[in-house]
DNA sequence: GCGACAG
DNA sequence: ATCTTGTCGC
């Protein structure tokens, strides 16, 4: 018999492979989005801060959920454990677009945390990714392509990755890696860790 | 068997 | 992600 484990993971593919052939690759204009979110988590032992980012183009709002986060870090599978809080800390805003920290098509099964959330929520998402999980670069003109299966799923922009996660396309992903990294990221990223602490 | 490996 | 001070460099 073989562990337990195993199969959970064997289970885990066959989920991600439905998702990915649910994917909505076509374009969301970058420029036409009004309502931009982003989410990241932060964790203190087993108590995860989810925070999600809200921008009208004016003003920034946050809401911030708190929750046990029992499932570990596996590569490839890092929906499981963020995934769940990251749903629920999106659940109090409705977005044009939603980045998420981590990567979307840029993954061995074409779906990232990016992809799982935008595909369950059906909406517009965009992965972001500080290191890489998968693929090689190859650059052409001016992009850096992020290729996996001979395949473009993404670019890297400096030290940062860009996937499409769901309803956006490569050309997205394009036009918002060249504005660096996206300030809502950040804020996101600062809010979760400094929230964790009071 | 060995190396790689989002957060 | 998190554990963690000072420190090398632009």
């Amino acid at each position: 018999m073989r562990r337990l484990e195993s199969y959970l993971l064997d289970f885990l593919k066959l989920f991600q492979g439905l998702i990915a052939k649910n994917i909505k690759l076509e374009h969301l204009d970058i420029s036409k989005v009004k309502t931009l979110c982003a989410v990241d988590v932060a964790y203190k032992g087993e108590e995860g801060y989810a925070v999600s980012v809200k921008f009208d183009g004016k003003n920034y709002e946050h809401y911030l959920v708190k929750g046990k986060v029992d499932f570990p870090y596996i590569p490839g599978f890092l929906f499981m454990r963020e995934a769940p809080i990251m749903i629920k800390a999106l659940s109090k805003y409705s977005c044009d677009l939603v980045l998420v920290d981590g990567h979307g098509l840029a993954h061995p099964r074409k779906s990232g945390i990016a992809t799982v959330i935008g595909v369950l929520l059906d909406i517009p998402t965009i992965g972001v990714a500080k290191s890489r999980l998968t693929g090689n670069i190859v650059t052409e003109g001016e992009i850096n392509y992020v290729i996996v299966n001979n395949e473009k799923v993404g670019v890297k922009s400096g030290k940062y990755f860009y996937s499409p996660g769901n309803r956006t396309d490569l050309n997205d992903v394009i036009e918002l890696s060249k504005k660096g990294y996206p300030e809502i990221l950040k804020i996101a990223d600062r809010l979760s860790k400094q929230l964790k602490k009071e």
